[in-house]
DNA sequence: CCATGTGAATACATTCACAGCA
DNA sequence: TGCTGTGAATGTATTCACATGG
């Protein structure tokens, strides 16, 4: 039975994406069928967790057998709506904005970046990734062009505040956020937030 | 009164390094005092919520006022045991880790890069940020002889369960993963995983 | 028999709400 | 008065444990 109108847990969103990572894995080393059990072992979460989490979505095992990894992957994929691929645009072209877009793991999960913007001129018209990286102030306009719903903001902390304003304007709705500063947005926009440092703070509290 | 022998929940750990975060800002700011109140507005926590993680680690503000920005600010690089600087690896010489080697925000919150390492011949002996890129193959003896603890692991994920493997040989307990793998490490190793398409995934979820 | 899917039980985290003190 | 610090109450998440069915 599909329980697609109940409310999900967001921490449950946020594990379904390591379990398609697994998942592909697996798929990659030419396995066919795994059990909540192997999973448990590979992620670090328990295996009820990991059957628990699934069920809010539907029946995707077989009792006795496990998972057909296939299609637990392709399930999972849609639920997550990573089934197509979402165009990303990029904002910040200095060393971090430039790693990005020359990453190549972004398309096989689910995402490419399609257009770069920085504010600084000497950076526009640099070739990266597959793209010139243009003016900042064609953004507004090149989002609502190209129909773009994700960014990815790559700039100092000090002009994150400002980047996702304009990208909110120009209709945005998922931001990937590489600046140490919280973003306020609208309700309807998500943000997710990447902080190395923090993480590494968060550790160095148990040495 | 202090009660740092509680047991601390990790959840509570890793929103210190954001508290933190906040009132580097605020102080950058010149401000000197600040309330839970505030902070949950510019955070995005409840007040109750920072009140209550803050009181794990004893009492640090003053009633009908806030809290004293600068004390809390050094009272929490003490916890989190950032007074002080760590010294780090960075395994992999690609895109993300010469971006990662040229990042200048670590020092300030508590890290720096004091070597770098690669398996590639043709990266070895590079300049990346203040040092030369040396071969992997000199890493357990660097690590030890550094007395390196923590490290950060930029190389592709066929690779990150090997380098993993050689950095707790060479003494490292806190390693920050941007391969996009799970590693499996002793007990009394660190992991903070950063998956950034993780991330995307888990928004588009809601698009 | 084996591993899923799931109510019930437990454990954990957050919020409430207020006493206490500057 | 205004805001902290904190037990008690509530709300969420995880784990248990077993009926179910391939």
């Amino acid at each position: 039975m599909s329980n697609s109108n109940h409310h999900v847990p967001a921490i449950v969103i946020g594990r379904l994406p390591l379990y398609l990572r697994a998942l592909t894995q697996l798929s990659s080393e030419g396995r066919h069928v795994t059990s909540s059990q192997e999973l448990s072992e590979k992620l670090g979460f328990s295996s009820a967790q990991i059957r628990k989490d699934l069920s809010y979505f539907g029946e995707f095992g077989k009792q006795g057998t496990g998972y057909e990894i296939e299609f637990l992957e392709k399930s999972l994929r849609e639920i997550l709506q990573v089934h197509h691929v979402w165009d990303m645009a990029l904002v910040g072209a200095g060393d971090l904005g430039h790693a990005l877009a020359n990453y190549d793991g972004f398309e096989a999960r689910g995402f490419r970046i399609v257009a770069i913007f920085d504010a600084d001129p000497t950076k526009i018209g640099l070739k990266m990734g597959d793209w010139q990286v243009q003016p900042i102030t064609d953004m507004r306009e090149t989002l609502r062009e190209k129909k773009i719903q994700v960014a990815i903001i790559a700039v100092p902390a000090t002009a994150a505040q400002q980047v996702a304003d304009e990208l909110v304007e120009g209709g945005v709705r998922a931001i990937l956020n590489y600046a140490p500063t919280t973003l306020s947005v609208p309700q309807k926009v998500k943000v997710y937030h990447i902080d190395p440092v923090a993480g590494l703070q968060s550790m160095t509290y148990y040495l």
